[in-house]
DNA sequence: GTAGCTGTACCGTCCGGACGGTACAGCCAT
DNA sequence: ATGGCTGTACCGTCCGGACGGTACAGCTAC
């Protein structure tokens, strides 16, 4: 059994994801994470301050994540569409905690924090596909290619038609060849 | 001055988009659209109808998109990729209702239905990009690229780097033309 | 005279947050 | 070794406020 803090942290990211912030209530949260609604805001002071929670873990598995980008040996973009693909978890579960924060990136004071937070976790992302990557245009139409995967995965859609990321990464590293050699 | 129903979808469109749903409230709609409570609610008999609204209006521009999609004397793609970037609207309004709808994709019984809709317009964008793209890969390569644009406006972040749309774009025929070829 | 509103007053519910209290583990001086 | 103190972890209850929604009495342009 995680402790406490974790497993409310983890409720609350679930709640976010599926029900949105509207369903992430203190209680919602506390009852989803076994915790009395007291235990909750001893951890965490208050709404507020639980989402902060949520960022400081964004935060520390956007570092972790990157450096199961640069190691990977499939490559860092091939690492980095398969992580992108709803239902695939990264190792260090920057997936989930990434579309948690999406869901209070509003015009609020914490949105405000949020949305730096995920456009740290960004750029993060686009330094190490570009070690990968040279190109600025290419490297960031790959990271373009995975956020769209992302965006599929909050809408809930399944993937479009009958291709596979396989396949796109495939005819990427095409690409990506051919532009090297060209 | 247009009607004050579609005021009031402006309306909420601007809230859910700048405030997320938590500030969509009903006074605060009816407060931006400049009608009274009472009005709004004479137009749209509870908020759970006022989302139906969006979703209607959200199918109609779909379908008026997809129109100009076909007709760009640009192409599809590039028109696609355009209207996806942050800033610039399409010209029948359908970035701003779409990102308005992605707010309340929530878990409820109204999110089920907005993720329903905003399916349908994905998968009629992908129909209409096959037109000119006819490879099933990389047509959807073009629809993520243009989704992870749409995300970087969900999340209010500027463009990452110095690499405008028209560099990407441009990069983009070339795979095309060159796939053509091959 | 009626459709299309405005404006106000109000209700029930739910949520965030504050507060007081409980259980218990560890530690340390005597 | 034990009594007392401290900090940690948590529980249960209550309150103020906000939100969705209802009801209704007007006004006014066509």
């Amino acid at each position: 059994m995680p402790s406490a803090r974790d497993r409310v942290l983890d409720a609350y990211e679930t709640l976010l994801v599926e029900q949105g912030p509207a369903g992430a209530t203190l209680d919602a949260v506390a009852a989803a994470a076994e915790v009395s609604k007291g235990g909750l805001l001893y951890h965490f002071g208050s709404k507020e301050a639980l989402a902060e929670g949520l960022l400081q873990r964004l935060r520390e598995r956007s570092a972790a994540d990157v450096e199961h980008m640069r190691a990977d040996p499939g490559g860092a973009v091939a690492y980095y569409l398969q992580t992108s693909v709803p239902g695939a978890a990264s190792p260090v579960g920057l997936t989930r905690t990434y579309l948690a924060a999406l869901r209070i990136a509003d015009g609020s004071a914490t949105g405000e924090a949020t949305r730096r937070a995920l456009a740290d976790v960004d750029a993060q992302g686009l330094a190490a596909l570009r070690t990968e990557v040279p190109d600025p245009v290419l490297s960031w139409l790959v990271q373009l290619v995975g956020d769209g995967l992302y965006l599929r995965t909050l809408t809930g859609a399944p993937l479009t038609g009958d291709v596979g990321v396989d396949a796109l990464v495939a005819r990427l590293r095409e690409m990506l060849i051919s532009t090297s050699r060209g």
